[in-house]
DNA sequence: GTCTCTTATTCCTTGACCGGAATATAACTG
DNA sequence: CAGTTATATTCCGGTCAAGGAATAAGAGAC
């Protein structure tokens, strides 16, 4: 049970369903039964779900009585968050550059002829 | 050819090879042959992975004699930034209230006496 | 204890994806 | 034109994930 969680997060979230439960726990912590009513999903089926996203890290479960409250953990959300920061800082440069080009083409020049490499 | 995009941007994320060709174009753009050497990848393998990369629109190609430069798309970035700014809003929160309690908590008062055996 | 409610897990089938080998396509070279 | 290089696509076998039905497990209520 090392630090796997890492390849788990992607898959985990690389499902419709999945992101869906996570919107749902993003508003307010749910019972499986609630989810399973909003996601139209069978009972076993969510479950299974709710386990990915657990062995993922991404929810946590409080016991309550026979039901089981599940929640967002947040601490995942900063990993996503870290991954994209590199990526974050080519889009605001690609952002400058292009306005950098709006602003020094003139409005009838069509495009700037890519120097060759 | 639609523009179904968003749901392959996740799955197309979800693959650790393309997360590393992903990576790899962050560094600076790459014709295929680079790609194939640096992933340790078959070149058909590393061609279908761009070509997912490229209908997820996480990439752009170029071509450059017989050659084709792949380089990033900013702009899925931007996309998984906007999914990923309301849940950036609740780890902050709960940063929050972890720098609460850290805050309530006397400064020789460990919250858990290690318990080593 | 039994019964009930809620959730988790197993079993099974279907469908998707990954990988490599072989092949096809495209662009340059002579 | 044939030949070579660079990349894309098809074909196929193996693996893995998803979904439902049935079943098990856990926690009250009686």
């Amino acid at each position: 049970m090392g630090t796997m969680s890492d390849a788990s997060l992607w898959t985990a979230l690389a499902d419709p369903h999945r992101r869906a439960i996570v919107a749902l726990l993003l508003e307010r912590p749910r019972p499986v039964g609630e989810i399973v009513e909003a996601c139209g999903l069978s009972q076993p089926s969510t479950s299974k779900h709710l386990r990915v996203l657990r062995e993922a890290g991404l929810v946590r479960v409080r016991q309550d009585a026979q039901r089981r409250v599940y929640a967002l953990d947040p601490a995942p959300i900063a990993e996503l968050d870290a991954w994209l920061a590199p990526y974050r800082r080519l889009w605001n440069r690609s952002l400058d550059e292009l306005g950098r080009r709006l602003d020094r083409t003139a409005p009838d020049d069509p495009e700037e002829p890519a120097p060759k490499d």
